[in-house]
DNA sequence: CCAATTGATCGTCGAATTACGATAATATGC
DNA sequence: GCATATTATCGTAATTCGACGATCAATTGG
């Protein structure tokens, strides 16, 4: 990852929350510690391949990291990047 | 406007933070307390048509308020809403 | 090894975003 | 009232987004 202008990381993160599905995704992440691809498919009101979609988003910004458990995935939230997107925002 | 589910209401607000030219203008108006539009286009790389559409999706986000002021158009932060994006990110 | 399950990727379509130049609108100052 | 300055809006083109169904890939269980 080259380096990156602060206020284009900023918008990188804000962007990549910038959906309400992506929201409920990360929200469902942080009050779950962990979640299956498809608990998560099932709170949303999209289709598994919406939903894998924006997992890919999400996991691209950095703000969600995922691993193959058996034959599902595993996602949580890389609390790292979310602590400095808050950083970003408070001293905005 | 209608009631918003948070979820909604948080990604309207990080899509507007979502590109780096309004995270500048956004910056730019919290160290300045208010700045006139042309001050910004000059802070930018950008065409002022363009700046002129960024400060619209940010006023239309709640972000800035705008007034005119002679010839000239005046922004400033709203910081309440700001303000609710830092509570519902940190609560996220 | 095969069938089933799980999730990612592909292809596609319509809608939204981003950029620009050109033009319109508004206020000021002479 | 008129020319100037300032900003918004319009029209447009290129790109990206968001959704879906269909399909591919990988793992598990029998």
């Amino acid at each position: 990852m080259p380096e990156l202008d602060w206020a284009e990381e900023f918008a990188r993160l804000a962007r990549a929350l910038g959906h309400p599905a992506r929201v409920r995704i990360v929200s469902l992440l942080v009050r779950r510690n962990s979640c299956v691809c498809g608990e998560i498919v099932d709170h949303l009101p999209l289709a598994q391949s919406t939903v894998s979609q924006h997992l890919k988003i999400l996991r691209k910004s950095g703000i969600i990291d995922g691993e193959i458990d058996g034959p599902r995935v595993c996602y949580w939230i890389n609390h790292s990047v979310l602590g400095r997107l808050r950083d970003l925002l408070l001293r905005l």
